[in-house]
DNA sequence: CAGCGGGCCGAAAAGGTTTTCAAGAACGGC
DNA sequence: GCCGTTCTTGAAAACCTTTTCGGCCCGCTG
């Protein structure tokens, strides 16, 4: 089934094949009852025309390539999830390519997706670190989450900076002062982002980091754990903390559960990501930062969408992010 | 650049287009000079073949579909990773589309790569539990993960109920005698799988579970906890718990914690998934099942490319699961 | 009645590649 | 010198669809 070919469809009608082709595409040269009869034969043979030849017509492939870096973290699905959500199906189907982080890997699938005349690209990072470009391609890209290093392409990111901000402006909203901030690997571009914004918002309120600096360390629960140690030894009084990720906000909930720290009438922590297990899971449950990343999928693949209709773009664009509260910040009153 | 066509590759070889299709595929019947030529215009106008046009020749798209019903669960992820692996990159690319568990977007996208022409269709369930079969389409099919309810079909499973075997067996061989199951949402075949091979074990070891009964509840931490208080509070000489999954072995072990009941030494703690954030970073690291899911989408692959090769399988093919130990469990001694 | 315009349809080219088949050249054997 | 091989090349068909353009028929106008 469904290997019916126009042809058949037309001797069917008794038709020709360009009749047939006009009658199934809505052209206007022909007579009613002849696109009835058409029609009528072609879902007889349950036929569905053939996309590649179609293509190989129209110089359009309706296809896509999304060349993600790590596909197991979790960054790139929902990135992934707003493109192929974007692309209404009918219209565009998109490849997924898994480069592992592997540059030899990424050019071969580069060659492969060319080589099969994607109409575009999305290239995902897999963290928030400027990415070598790909350079010029016969087909327009749309870097997202991981901004290309030439500025000349198009890179869309999340504003981790604003978040780091928002996190801080949260908890300041909520009566705290003495706010420390708990994050991760410091070779990460994210987490200086996130703490300049936290410090930044700070500072307009007159205050300092609560523990004089910022932690940095490594983005695991073990890390939030033992910094929170750390810092209930050095600054007892804090009262807010704001963690680099949900997962090291785990940690700091962890330990202040254990020291019977109540959370949020004594300390309130904020997290980031808006990983559900984690957050959702969290006694309590977690005030975090969603970086929105359905979102930037969704406009990666309009902006592509644009660029293949000639309307292409470059530069940097940065998405907002959002505050997402549960139960770990309250007022302090 | 990248459009240049064999034509443009044959004019500049000054061959026919015939003669410069074999040279690049290594066809015989070319002399070894000639070749030389054509490959080194197609190099110096890097020509890279147009897929569209040879799929329509060969009747072959070299692409593949991979319809899963639900992407941000945590089991489509590595099922696919493993299936986009097997499929070397140069030779097969993979359609991905999410049905988002909605059969209509699911028929939807179904008709799209059948226009496609892809070769073949891996199909993802969302959740372990017989799917309705596709019905006859005009390619192969593999189910993964959620088994087809046409046994004309080829379904490719997890052993849920070797894995509570393997849990419980575990257990046993540390020497613990009460032990007891708690587990998620009893709708889920995989729930009743696991604690029925769980049941098996102990039975052949002439026990019975710990609390009397399998707690079956829901996949979260909060019924991880609450199923665990109860339990101590039911059953307090308990000194093992089985948990149906890593979230709810998360729960348990922070009532655990909190009761200052040590894991391992006086209960061990097993979960079930591996899912590493969750494992890993809990305290202590967490003895679990792993479902091999990787594997079971390169074996999905595997049987796929047989099947477009002309040998083609049907029924229900159970893949074992793998023991992963961490610190919850030791020996009693 | 001639001419014309519009409505409807089909022939054919195009898109880029692979494959078949025939033709031409070179060459050895008789 | 002729015939049959072997080696190399190219012309053309095929894959399936879209689109252009010409043709036919009909009815209408002048």
């Amino acid at each position: 089934m469904s290997r019916a070919t126009l042809r058949d469809v037309a001797k069917l009608a008794g038709v020709s094949v360009a009749t047939a082709s006009k009658a199934l595409n809505g052209q206007p040269q022909v007579r009613a009852e002849t696109r009835e009869r058409v029609i009528r034969a072609a879902e007889q043979l349950s036929f569905s025309p053939n996309t590649l030849a179609q293509g190989l017509i129209t110089q359009r492939s309706g296809t896509v390539g999304l060349l993600t870096s790590d596909l197991e973290g979790r960054f790139s699905i929902p990135i992934l999830m707003g493109a192929e959500d974007a692309f209404g199906s009918d219209q565009t189907s998109v490849f997924l390519c898994d480069a592992r982080g592997d540059t030899i890997r990424e050019k071969h699938h580069l060659r492969a997706l060319l080589s099969r005349r994607v109409d575009g690209l999305i290239v995902v990072g897999a963290r928030p670190d400027t990415r070598p470009s790909l350079g010029d391609l016969p087909v327009p890209v749309v870097y997202a989450y991981a901004p290309s290093d030439d500025p000349a392409d198009l890179s869309l990111i999340t504003d981790n900076t604003g978040g780091g901000r928002t996190a801080v402006d949260h908890l300041i909203r909520c009566g705290r002062r003495r706010i420390a901030h708990i994050t991760g690997d410091p070779s990460y571009s994210a987490a200086q982002d996130r703490a300049r914004g936290a410090v930044d918002r700070l500072t307009e309120e007159g205050l300092t980091l609560a523990g004089g600096e910022v932690w940095f360390g490594m983005w695991s629960e073990a890390w939030g754990r033992g910094a929170t140690r750390m810092l209930l030894d050095r600054c007892p009084e804090v009262d807010a903390i704001f963690a680099g990720s949900d997962e090291i906000a785990r940690g700091v909930l962890d330990v202040l559960h254990e020291e019977r720290i109540d959370v949020p009438s004594r300390v309130a922590v904020i997290g980031f990501d808006n990983w559900s297990v984690l957050a959702v899971n969290s006694r309590p449950p977690l005030t975090t930062i969603d970086l929105n990343l359905e979102h930037l999928g969704r406009i990666a693949a309009q902006r592509l969408s644009a660029a293949m209709d000639g309307t292409a773009a470059s530069g940097v664009e940065t998405f907002p992010v959002r505050l997402i509260t549960r139960e770990s910040t309250a007022p302090l009153r």
